[in-house]
This record gives C-alpha cells, sequence and structure tokens, in this order.
DNA sequence: TTAATAATAAGAATCGTTATCAATTTTATA
DNA sequence: TATAAAATTGATAACGATTCTTATTATTAA
C-alpha cells in the first residue's frame, strides 16, 4: 500500500516533535489547528495512528486514561506520575541486564523502550 | 465512613484472587454472575473500584486499552506482552537499586509496584 | 482527460467506564 | 422489637476517548 505524506501529517509530526512534553491527541489538535484551522480531530488520530505504524512515533497508555504520544523513539523509559499524570523521559541502559534477566527467566523479550515506572513525580510527591 | 462488605464484593474478591491472570471487569463479570445470575456489570465496576481503595486490588492499565486487575497486592511487577494482551507477574527486588538512582536523578519516587515491561511474552516472540 | 487511489471533515457509532437514581437490604439505635 | 440511617443494588443514562462511516475533494497514474 503507497502511502503519500500529507500535509497534515506532516504538520502533526512537527507538532509532536517539537515537545518533550508527550501530548496527548487532542493537544496536538488544539496546536495544529492554529495553522490549519479546519483540521479536524479525527484526522489527527488517524494520523498519529499512521506514524506510530511507520515508526515515526511512539504511544503511552498513561494512569490517565488516555493515550500519550511522543516522537522520540531512540530507546528510552518513562516515568509515569500516578497523581497528576505527567510523562518524564529517563533514559538509562542500567535495566538491560535486568530485561536480559527477565528473559532468561520467563522468555519475554523485554523492549528497549518497554519501560514504564509508575509513582510519583517531585512536586506530587509526599512531603517526608 | 465505615464500609459494609457486601455478599457480592466478597465474590468478586474471591473470583479475582482465585486467578493469576489479571482479568478484566467483563470476565470477572461473567464469572461471578454464574453464582449470582442478577449480578450487574456496574456493581462489578463499584467494588472493583473499592476493593482497590482498600488495598485489596490493584489495576493495570494495559496495552489493550482495558482495566486488569489484581488481587496480589505484594510487590511485584508487570510484563505486558504488545501482541497478544497477556500480562504476566514478575518477582524481583533487582530493580530497587533502579528505582533508587531514578529518585536521586529524577525526584521520581518509583511504587515497589510500578513497573511495567511491555515487549512479546513467549508465544508472541519473532522466532529467531 | 479519465480512472484509481489517498486524504479529508463532520459526525455517528462504539467501547470501557462512571454516575445517577429509585428500590431494596443491612446496620445502628431507640 | 421498631424504625431511622446508611450501604448496596440493578438498570440505565451519561461520559470521554477513540474509531468508523460517509460523502467529498485532492492527488497520482495511465
Amino acid at each position: 500500500m503507497k502511502r503519500n505524506s500529507s500535509i497534515r501529517r506532516e504538520k502533526i509530526a512537527e507538532a509532536l516533535g517539537r515537545t518533550r512534553s508527550h501530548p496527548t491527541a487532542e493537544w496536538i489538535y488544539d496546536q495544529v489547528k492554529q495553522e490549519i484551522p479546519d483540521l479536524s480531530l479525527g484526522t489527527v488520530y488517524r494520523n498519529l495512528k499512521i506514524l506510530v505504524e511507520e515508526g515515526r512515533a511512539r504511544v503511552i497508555h498513561a494512569e490517565d486514561g488516555k493515550d500519550h504520544f511522543d516522537a522520540h523513539v531512540e530507546a528510552h523509559h518513562h516515568l509515569i506520575c500516578k497523581q497528576c499524570g505527567k510523562v518524564v523521559d529517563y533514559y538509562t541502559s542500567e535495566e538491560t541486564g535486568l530485561a536480559q534477566r527477565i528473559e532468561t527467566d520467563t522468555g519475554f523479550l523485554i523492549d528497549s523502550d518497554g519501560l514504564k515506572l509508575s509513582g510519583f513525580c517531585k512536586d506530587c510527591k509526599p512531603k517526608a
């Protein structure tokens, strides 16, 4: 299936690439709509899905029930705050030992970007 | 707020406790309905929520967009298959070093049960 | 140009979940 | 006991996020 890349799709990809905030479809819609006023939310969803299929973006199923998107596809992990829903990048290679052990133990092949760690972020952490 | 524990709630907790398969509300509904035919799905959701509040169950927001429940609340982690959606328990304390380093690095406080690792399970793993 | 394909907006439909509500059951208290 | 208050329920409406449908327009290929 040949696939063109439409102007809208590229604008969506750009908006997503411009931020490190792991936005939702809605946020991207609001952004791109400023440039393309007749953009529809369905188009955003459809194109985000295509970008993910093409490996140009990742989805994070966050704790807030919404899908968050990330154009930074290099291996890194995500810290997800249970309280405010914030998603923060975390880069480390320290988990490779863990991933290897898991594969030996269970047969599960862990993605190099498959770590999601939930807890409480700096701001939401109960002060001691 | 004093809280009684109804028969239905206990049956729901039992059904959940009986399995290690991290079922959805729907699955639990189907199970308990065999014993209590006039059970309603809303009751299942309502009671699962209460069980989670009481610390008698955990929720896992899985990759399939559904909430999965787990009555085994001792610290353990979850391996989630991207392909078939299966959720498998993983017990380790090896991540405490990682969790500690993350807290130092980022201020994020990682739950002792906050690890979700996604990848491919034994069966869905691309054969080499 | 013509025909086929791709992309679109708008909105309906679906899905998992939560909230509402009136009726019933359970518990507390007089 | 009686009776008021609180908890629980089934049914169903409502909800928010996402997907699907339809009709239309734009792009590409022949």
